[in-house]
DNA sequence: TAGTGGTCTAGACCACTAA
DNA sequence: TAGTGGTCTAGACCACTAC
């Protein structure tokens, strides 16, 4: 099979990354079938004229990935499929215009306002200090899909009522240079309110898909407190998770 | 602060492992302080007289764990906290137990059957073709708090109810020699049917929590199938995710 | 026994950050 | 400018797997 693999060595990108992404690529259109053997790491350092470390610095990278399983004695093996997309801290925004859906934001509120007890906590704030809140409903086709409560500090970014419209939250952050590090999610259901079920379009008592999140940048600062309520009938969450080794 | 550092080159535990779990476990302690600098990894290398790659190893895995940050011109940094456990392929069992609640497992259904359409898509199987199908009824303090329906490839494992009312059934497959890989879910909410609401003893039409997922080994095989029904008012999943950078 | 990945070393140069 | 992490090399020995 041997598979056409090269580096360019003026390229400012890393050796060890145009590896990984031209094997990637190649997982991807299926030139690399699952199960098959990858070859040894010395005979594909000398062929590329890489050093073996820098050559399993790619492999590594996508052995996280889930694409790859190592097995000493044996080599390395394309995963058989099955492995898209890992989960990741994702935007409901980015999610469905990823699914073609063509999302839109309505920002019912976007305000100033003393912070509650749980929400003092989540942002680590005193309680009544003031905190932004942005309340969102998102609609596809025109129909709501969630409705999207969220609290954040003040000073942090601008927050226009007309970029939350264009995009989605989560852009809005990375635009302004915060780097979002983790976050602590609960994901429930409950019956919705009446004030629910007429934001949501639902039926009374209609299911509900809940979800409160807290967000940290790099330093651990807790950047967004968000609760959300999606309609059952419209929205699951999909994710894949790998086990780590 | 310096911290007791060492490590022991007559151990069969590879050095830069040895070094990971000192350092975390002096960031569980609190010796290394969330935002204090870890030191150089050059002087650090030089002082437990090991190489700076082997170093960088212990470093990097704790910063793929979410503990460290490094920050080219600046320095490694603990992370402010927060961060305990990243979204792990959990069994309901392990983590009905780690929160101290005690699970038992009433299995309903232990037999053999003809796979359905779905069933036959998920596992990769002929329709028609013959399964396992556990049904398993999950409580705490005599409560339900799930119902359990899922499908396995015949021959992978035994499957006697003594051991699944014992414990949870990652636990069996990973003690027959099955590494798990990865698995794909699905996470939504519904109204109960009646017969739901009888098994979990909820009000007629109480909201579900519902998971579907489909687990597979380091092949890429699919191990397991589960379709899951869990009580809305005494269950939600709890996970942390990491941004992967 | 032969071949694989797992670990480790002792250097090197570069890019970025902060003072 | 000084110090940091990011990348890379050319070797070495060991543990495990399959034959």
């Amino acid at each position: 099979m041997s598979l056409q693999l090269s580096v360019d060595r003026s390229s400012p990108v890393p050796l060890y990354f145009q590896l990984s992404q031209q094997l990637e690529a190649a997982i991807e259109r299926g030139s690399l079938t699952p199960g098959s053997l990858l070859g040894n790491e010395i005979e594909l350092a000398g062929r590329l004229g890489l050093s073996r470390p820098t050559v399993r610095q790619a492999i590594q990278s996508l052995v996280d990935k889930g694409l790859l399983v190592r097995r000493r004695g044996v080599g390395t093996q394309v995963v058989h499929s099955q492995v898209k997309r890992p989960l990741e801290l994702s935007s409901l925004y980015d999610d469905l215009e990823a699914a073609g859906q063509k999302p839109e934001t309505r920002v019912l509120a976007n305000t100033l306002v003393p912070a509650s007890a749980e929400v003092a906590a989540a942002l680590g704030v005193g309680e009544g200090e003031e905190v932004h809140r942005v309340e969102r409903l998102r609609l596809t086709h025109g129909d709501p899909v969630a409705y999207l409560c969220n609290h954040l500090p003040t000073g942090l970014l601008p927050l226009d009522t007309e970029r939350l419209e264009a995009t989605g939250l989560y852009r809005l952050m990375r635009a302004a240079g915060i780097t979002l590090h983790s976050a602590r999610q609960s994901v429930g259901a409950r019956a919705a309110t009446a004030e629910e079920d007429e934001r949501l379009a639902e039926p009374a008592g209609a299911p509900l898909l809940t979800m409160q999140r807290t967000t940290f940048d790099d330093t651990g600062r807790p950047v967004e407190f968000g609760s959300h309520t999606y309609r059952a009938s419209r929205y699951s969450f999909e994710f894949q998770l790998l086990v780590r080794p």
